[in-house]
DNA sequence: TTGGAGTCAATAGG
DNA sequence: CCTATTGACTCCAA
């Protein structure tokens, strides 16, 4: 068998600076980047390449291409590493995060969507499975390779040096000193202060930051870190909510349980000491306090509906879960335009009505007003407030 | 500069 | 091995 001719290029990806070809046994060491250069160099056949796809393609369901995609994949016992490394262009870590968090479309950026559009092509591919094992066969076989000629090099027990194996591919990098940070890893107890301290305000002041940092113990920069990714994540879970539920009535074919993606938990705001009963199941009703700690305050508490910080209206479209064969239907008139497959979602639109948002989430939306407010304030506190457009 | 979006990559569990 | 989590980084736009 000659070797996968696939689209090649596929992988060839990052080319630069990129330590592809192939798994590091030693560490490329320093992370250093080249610039991007090509960008994507993985267009496949015909002409496009995958960021004009991104740009043209019609609206996906995140949601139902990650479930297909994590069922294939297991149902095929491929991984993930291979898969984003060879598919992607992406690591292990990310892969698991997308597939197990997808954003709405709508909410993707143009860099975002590119992803789900490889998925998607993946998908309408037919010899996708083939594919990817053939990759799986080729690296296990240059892992055995490699195996052995450095077991037979540790074999003579010489004495004296070790002499240190040179990966070939000659990159200079010597000893990594082993000034590589420790990664520095949040003790329960620091979480839960910082959470505590996130929802009284989720965008600390400098000051405040610097109060924390000094509090806990922690650099500033990780505070600073810590804040960024948090408002990040509790972002995506919303975001995650949001399709949820939107895609209600998921009764695919036996198998997937659909997990759930529930996490919630959170300890309350005031003492530590989880008083938390056994709040099982469900993100079952929590209680919403949303005070937001001084600032200003007094506002005419109305009632108002919390409109979300943007997208004020949409459509996605509710496809229907179970989507069932990936393959383009009838669609292929032409000579496989890739582009083509990414239309393969022909379904009418049930066009269901939104229903009342579910309850739960309450203290998320919380911490989006207060989102919301920073603004604002953060805003009239600046250069002339005169306007506020929203 | 600040904050958001995407990712990476180390690491914790299976 | 594999997958999930998560602190830190890179890019970008305002």
């Amino acid at each position: 068998a000659p070797e996968s001719p696939l689209s090649s290029a596929e992988e060839s990806v990052k080319s630069l600076g990129e330590p592809a070809p192939q798994p590091p046994a030693a560490e490329p060491s320093e992370p250093s980047e080249s610039q991007p250069g090509t960008p994507l160099p993985a267009p496949g056949h015909s002409g496009l390449s995958i960021q004009e796809m991104v740009a043209m393609s019609p609206e996906l369901d995140t949601y139902v291409i990650t479930k297909k995609v994590k069922e294939v994949l297991t149902d095929n016992n491929l991984g993930q590493r291979l898969f984003g490394e060879t598919i992607l262009g992406l690591t292990q870590g990310s892969v698991s995060d997308l597939l197990a968090r997808p954003k709405p479309w709508h909410k993707l950026s143009l860099k975002g969507r590119e992803p789900f559009v490889r998925m998607q092509l993946w998908l309408s591919d037919p010899r996708n499975v083939e594919k990817l094992m053939d990759m799986k066969r080729m690296e296990k076989k240059a892992y055995m390779k490699r195996r052995h000629s450095s077991v037979s090099e540790s074999q003579p027990v010489d004495s004296g040096l070790q002499g240190s194996d040179f990966s070939q591919g000659g990159s200079p990098q010597h000893q990594q000193l082993q000034l590589k940070k420790p990664r520095v890893v949040l003790a329960p107890e620091e979480k839960e202060a910082l959470k505590r301290a996130y929802q009284q305000k989720p965008y600390p002041s400098p000051k405040t930051i610097e109060e924390l940092a000094s509090q806990l113990n922690l650099k500033t920069s990780t505070v600073i870190n810590w804040f960024h990714n948090y408002r990040s994540r509790i972002r995506r879970e919303l975001f995650i909510e949001e399709i949820q539920a939107g895609n209600q009535g998921a009764a695919s074919e036996g198998g997937s349980p659909s997990g759930r993606v529930s996490k919630a938990g959170e300890g309350d705001s005031c003492d530590g000491t989880e008083s938390d009963g056994t709040v099982e199941g469900r993100p079952g009703g929590a209680a919403g306090l949303e005070e937001y700690g001084g600032a200003s305050e007094g506002e005419g508490g109305d009632p108002k509906e919390e409109g979300g910080p943007e997208t004020p209206a949409r459509s996605p479209a509710p496809q229907d879960a179970t989507t069932s064969a990936s393959s383009v239907p009838g669609t292929s008139g032409h000579k496989g335009s890739a582009i083509a497959s990414l239309f393969s979602f022909p379904e009418s639109a049930p066009a269901a009505t939104r229903n009342p948002r579910d309850s739960s989430l309450r203290k998320k939306k919380a911490a989006n007003l207060n989102n919301i407010i920073h603004r604002l304030e953060k805003a009239a506190s600046r250069e002339e407030p005169s306007e506020w457009e929203f």
